[in-house]
DNA sequence: CTCGAAATCAATCAACTGATTGATTGATGA
DNA sequence: TCATCAATCAATCAGTTGATTGATTTCGAG
């Protein structure tokens, strides 16, 4: 007995199936050796089908990036801020990267991928900004908010203090991955530093 | 009246030649988009003379990381760290990140895009990974040396001190030029946090 | 059941790209 | 002066890659 075969999916189920598949190539390969034949080899499907679908590689970029986007806003609305201190804040604010790098270390790759992307692509390049640039704001925030309330050091500078924050977590992934072993040292070491 | 034209080149003058221009072209397009016909037609010669003189675009390649390391090499000498206290020796480390910054971006960037091509191509990433190696165990050794003379805190730990000044600095890669900045905040901000 | 729209595919194009071949040119030591 | 060899180039190859064309198959509304 043959199984039953849906032969034609809607665009709508296709160009996710697709998304999903060009993400875990570039993730596995860097998205400079992403290929619409690999992409649709992995689906399943012809190039031409591709191409019915998503118009461009460029397209395809873009429906990635949107996704990806979309994923990191839905992840902030998901946690709660009321009622946390400053410092508490910073430590959620730092779990949840953590959190990131364990169970999600391919959207941070894919992150990192698109950032590279943006160095030759304005489009990419001004979405990513724009993420980055909401990410620090959030530690520049807590860090202007504990210095008032007194809970950090009176000579802290938010801004220089939020980038050595984001530049000591985005080095993560630079770092092979034992060195995963020194993450809570590290957010140690930024509290301990922020901290009167 | 015609200047005199040399039409030969000996093939050490030709390779530092080359090994410039692919220099020139890795840090303006990315190392991925990199083609050796530009190479070529940047230094004025065809194809085939420079596959006679670098054999392979991955030689190339390593001609280049080559000349990188060569040079972060002779950097390392050329400042003497005789005779300066812990604190001193991390704001001079940190000043010669700033000056390069200045003066050889171009490298700063290359830098970046051999650590990409690390990614796919395992003897890059271990030349580059080496590189990274050394520099982050100066920091090492320097908040170990000041946490024993009693310079900075006793609760700082080295190696986590370490990954975030080296995070902090090249953080500075991945933001937009403007924000150099904040660099003597940052480089305070850092002194401050690991001082008693 | 039927027909038109949506989805799919095989075949192919045109441009790009790393590398090679074989012939030519120029510098240099004897 | 000339023979040799390093250096150079035009032409070409073979494989890759994004995209298109035109024909075929499948689905679902009527």
């Amino acid at each position: 007995m043959m199984e039953q075969q849906i032969k034609h999916f809607s665009t709508d189920e296709r160009r996710k199936e697709i998304a999903a598949a060009a993400t875990a190539l570039i993730v596995e390969k860097g998205i400079e050796a992403l290929r619409t034949r690999e992409v649709a080899a992995r689906v399943g499907i012809n190039i031409a089908t591709l191409h019915y679908h998503v118009s461009t590689k460029n397209a395809l970029i873009h429906l990635v990036i949107d996704a990806l986007r979309d994923f990191f806003a839905e992840q902030y609305q998901a946690h709660p801020r009321d009622g946390l201190s400053p410092l508490q804040m910073l430590q959620l604010e730092i779990q949840e990267y953590k959190e990131m790098m364990v169970s999600r270390p391919d959207l941070l790759q894919l992150m990192d991928e698109m950032f590279n992307r943006g160095r030759v692509d304005v489009e990419v390049e001004a979405k990513m900004r724009e993420m980055k640039i909401r990410w620090n704001r959030q530690f520049v925030e807590i860090l202007k908010k504990g210095k008032q309330e007194g809970q950090f050091r009176e000579n802290l500078d938010p801004i220089a203090g939020a980038h050595m924050v984001t530049g000591a977590l985005v080095a993560f992934q630079y770092k092979p991955k034992h060195l995963f072993s020194i993450f809570d040292a590290v957010a140690d070491e930024i509290v301990k530093s922020f901290v009167k």
